[in-house]
DNA sequence: ATGAAATTGAAATTCATTTTCAAAATATAA
DNA sequence: TTATATTTTGAAAATGAATTTCAATTTCAT
């Protein structure tokens, strides 16, 4: 799925198909969880520049492939974005923890408030702050 | 009721009552609406310091009575929070327009969701990103 | 294999935010 | 009121994530 919709956008924009972005690629949509650049570059054993995983993030979000996610660290998160299945953040204000969920119904009301609005939603972000379990108590 | 808020945490912290600072608060929560700090330094006349102007909003976020948001652009948006009503937001991802809505329903879903997962809310977060009615159109 | 065009990484740049520091403002005590 | 200690302020410097530049390298259609 995700490799016709980027074949498509390479294909448009006339880009071609390098051993780096092959590489940063591959890894990113097979771990399939949200990283930050550093991480990623890490990940990939420094073997992949900084310059260019900002630039194939880049990419990927234009074609809709990846959200960027920005909490409340000051660097910014990637995540590859699955277009059948998406999950929403619980993130807890004093440890950092991060819980990933997923609600049906959310999403039925967001489409409604879509469509009162006459909005075309792309996609969305919800993000719940608080205290995690072990947080409250200590 | 964030004059008292504001009035205890200032006094637990032993912090002084400058006119700076009172300028700019009155002004922020008198006009109850988000802003980039750019936008407040111009609002007051550029009479408040913009390291002021961070500082202050750091003191506002620590006692809850302002929330820090993060859309597509690079700097902030800062909003104060009143506690008895929150809007979420629906954001152009052409022209940057940005649709206040209010859902009740789902409030109530997301705190049935924090619960399942034993996590204590504080505040949260949607974002709705897609086209506005006229960048549909265009 | 050749050459035009795209890609790369290191270094430079940008720019929102944070920090520093000396001067000014505020609060408390005498 | 005056003296004193502490906090606050703004300009300038520092920080650091993200972006851009540019010469060298890689890709790919011919």
């Amino acid at each position: 799925m995700w490799e016709e919709i980027l074949a498509k956008y390479f294909n448009e924009k006339g880009l071609k198909k390098s051993v780096k972005r092959k590489k940063f690629i591959d890894f990113f949509f097979k771990a399939d969880k949200h990283f930050s650049v550093d991480e990623l570059y890490e990940k990939l054993g420094k073997k992949v520049s900084r310059s260019t995983i900002y630039r194939t993030l880049k990419l990927l979000k234009e074609c809709g492939l990846v959200i960027e996610q920005k909490f409340e660290e000051k660097n910014r998160r990637y995540e590859p974005l699955h277009l059948s299945y998406h999950h929403d953040h619980l993130i807890c204000l004093k440890c950092g923890k991060i819980i990933e969920f997923n609600e049906k119904k959310i999403e039925n009301i967001q489409k409604k408030v879509a469509e009162k609005y006459n909005f075309k939603m792309v996609f969305h972000k919800l993000e719940i702050y608080g205290y995690c379990e072990k947080c409250q108590k200590s």
